[in-house]
DNA sequence: CTCCATTTTGGACGGTTGACCAAGAACGAG
DNA sequence: CTCGTTCTTGGTCAACCGTCCAAAATGGAG
């Protein structure tokens, strides 16, 4: 029984999201929000709480979008190259040219509380082990060179964000490649 | 004549540029800026001028440092070496992790206006060129070669901030030498 | 000692922020 | 059709934002 919601929670989510994706946190207000998702502050309160609040659901909902990403087809370096591939695909596609939300929250990490630093923590651990089973299938459990794969990963999608031509983000992926197969990539 | 400066210029620039490199520009405020620098709203206005060029100052006295640290004492290789280790013993000694106001700026960029996002990306191209020439002093004109220390540089500032182990730096800066050295860095 | 250019003070300004609430509207259950 | 629950509306709220100004304080030049 009782007032059905008029909007779609998950779809007004991925607005939010957008949203702090391509500003960051503090530059976004509630009105902006209210704005580009057609809610009321009131009703945005009483659906997700406080911007905090929202953040993380957003947050959130990006964290579920980049595991998708984490999802390969190949295994061994294989995959670990594919993946770097989507990473340079993905950056370039997108016109607003945003970068990566997690990573980008990382950067402004200082502004934000404990639950989200943690969040934040874990999403790039994620992102390590990734590599580092990759590694794993293709016999090599170097750490060292999970780290390689991961410190390419993150430049790469903080220089997409920094207008960075294309050449760069693939001269970065294959050097990492390079490194980890232990061969010259030139 | 008149009545003179009751502070040193520089030196609250030196205050001023810490705030924003540890906050971002969004989360401080000129209260904010007024309490740390002992100074009032007004002063800074009437010396300064607004908050937006306050940052601008700032992160051009950001960036004077950041040269310095571009003179290194050994030509080719081992002076790209010599900064990438400059990066991260700089990064693990700052106990507030605040990585690198250029970086941490350039996943802000969409909040600032033209002339900042400018000036981010021209310090972006001259760490760029720093690796170029130490690159061409070794007899290697590779541009990849260039962008993979640049990377490696990006993520070791990025992951800093992140709080991630030297280990986790040390591991990138040894994987990109390795990767332009044509050499196992294993 | 006097003068006066300049800095400093203290506060006002309009606008915006995030948070929240009371009242009314909507709709499904019965 | 009625009821009751939930959502939506429209607004208030205090706090803070960045900006700027008038008046007072300062101290070097002469």
């Amino acid at each position: 029984m009782a007032r059905p919601r008029s909007f779609d929670t998950s779809s007004v989510l991925s607005k939010v999201t957008e949203l702090f994706w391509s500003e960051g946190y503090e530059a976004v207000s509630i009105q902006d929000i209210a704005k580009t998702t057609g809610l009321r502050p009131g009703s945005l309160h009483a659906a997700f709480g406080n911007k905090s609040d929202l953040f993380a659901l957003a947050f959130e909902q990006y964290g579920a979008r980049f595991d998708a990403h984490m999802r390969v087809d190949h295994a061994g370096l294989e995959g670990a190259r594919e993946y770097l591939e989507k990473l340079i695909a993905a950056a370039i596609e997108d016109p607003d040219r945003k970068g990566c939300l997690i990573v980008n929250t990382a950067s402004e990490l200082a502004a934000h509380p404990e639950p989200i630093r943690i969040a934040v923590g874990q999403r790039l651990d994620r992102m390590k082990s990734f590599f580092r089973e990759r590694l794993a299938e293709a016999g090599k459990d170097s750490e060292a060179s999970a780290h390689i794969l991961f410190g390419a990963a993150i430049s790469i999608l903080v220089l997409a964000r920094a207008d960075q031509s294309e050449t760069v983000l693939q001269d970065i992926a294959n050097g990492a490649m390079g490194a980890v197969a232990g061969q010259d990539p030139h």
